[in-house]
DNA sequence: CGGCAGCGGAACAGAGCATTCCGCTCCGAT
DNA sequence: ATCGGAGCGGAATGCTCTGTTCCGCTGCCG
């Protein structure tokens, strides 16, 4: 029973991760995707997914949350690189390769944050900022820790129907903006604020 | 009554352009907004909308045909400047400042285009071409006019609650992306394609 | 071999929305 | 001054869509 790879629960623990696979891939495409949707994608019946999640919102934080960690992991993992750039580059290519923004930014405002996750959130923000103030010598001088989210917004935005050309585009893209991002003409006007940019984490629905 | 700026005729023809704005913001922050919202924006009755459109599709199409003119007004004015570099960045800067990209790609799919939509923008294409043609020489290497919708895609993503700061903040990072366009590290992958740029044209619901 | 965990999917209830319709107002032609 | 109707406000209508519940079935587990 410690592991059991066939049989009721293991059907049970696999539609854990299906299901979990299934929404990412929904909501992703759409944020306001009915509840169904995951069902079908994932092949199960809409009890299957009740029976995990008291409600749709559940999911929804679930999910996010989820993002949010991946995102802390790969500030982490990024962290530990010793070249200032090196390392930088390498967060913003493992956050954009994970398509994390989606999951986390996106994702906010469809549900009322725990406080967990709003502790992550400010943890990962610290995370950034760190990894991007030791490449900050390398960057253009106006540039901002806030630019980063309006960045990795950027890249997110890049969607073609095909996933794995839409991830290609956006290395394409990341990589264009990078090279704008360390030198260039001077900037106009003021940058983002950090309320500016985490306007939606404060929008509480309902 | 070649000229009625007061009375019945008057108030009907101020609410045509009300409308049209009211429209244009509530569709611009949510595409797929109630009609009631567009409504109430402008501070009219429904009835006020559909005595001017027979439907809410229709109301959409002019909306993105609009858009659709501005972008090739743009695009002429700009070929008239002579500096290839300037007339490129003149072009973008337009587009962006108008807010055309929401108003076209983000809204085609929610209606069924018209021949001379469909031909108006063949022939935006077509300009926006000639001045990424003429500016390409001052571009690295692997760039593709593809890439400029991807760039207004980019542009258009960059969205916060204050609508000038929205502005003021995409012409910041549109700085950022043509300095990085002009110069830089070997670009990852392939470039898009025009099928992958224009998937949502080709996307026609119901 | 019996019970129940787990599940499929129909059914339900309610929300949201495009569109219609009715009655009112008040301009403007006579 | 009068009256017809253009123009309009906003309630009413008739959907469609969706979150959630519920019932009955299946087949593993003890």
């Amino acid at each position: 029973m410690t592991n059991p790879v066939s049989g009721r629960k293991g059907q049970a623990a696999r539609n854990d991760v299906t299901i979990l696979a299934a929404a990412k891939e929904v909501f992703l495409a759409d944020k306001r995707a009915p509840v169904a949707a995951v069902a079908e994608r994932a092949g199960v019946g809409i009890s299957a997914l009740y029976r995990r999640y008291p409600g749709k919102e559940d999911l929804l934080r679930k999910l996010c949350h989820d993002g949010l960690r991946i995102f802390i992991d790969e500030a982490e993992r990024a962290t530990a690189e010793p070249d200032d750039w090196a390392a930088f580059e390498m967060f913003l290519r493992g956050v954009v390769e994970a398509d994390v923004h989606s999951l986390t930014v996106h994702l906010a405002g469809t549900f009322t944050p725990t406080e967990e996750m709003d502790a992550d959130a400010v943890r990962a923000g610290e995370l950034a900022a760190v990894l991007f103030d030791r490449a900050r010598p390398l960057m253009r001088a106006e540039a901002v820790p806030a630019d980063l989210t309006m960045l990795l917004e950027m890249c997110a935005a890049v969607r073609v129907p095909d996933p794995g050309r839409t991830t290609s585009l956006r290395r394409r893209y990341l990589t264009m903006l990078l090279d704008g991002l360390r030198a260039g003409t001077a900037l106009p006007g003021p940058p983002p604020t950090r309320i500016e940019v985490d306007w939606r984490w404060s929008s509480v629905p309902r």
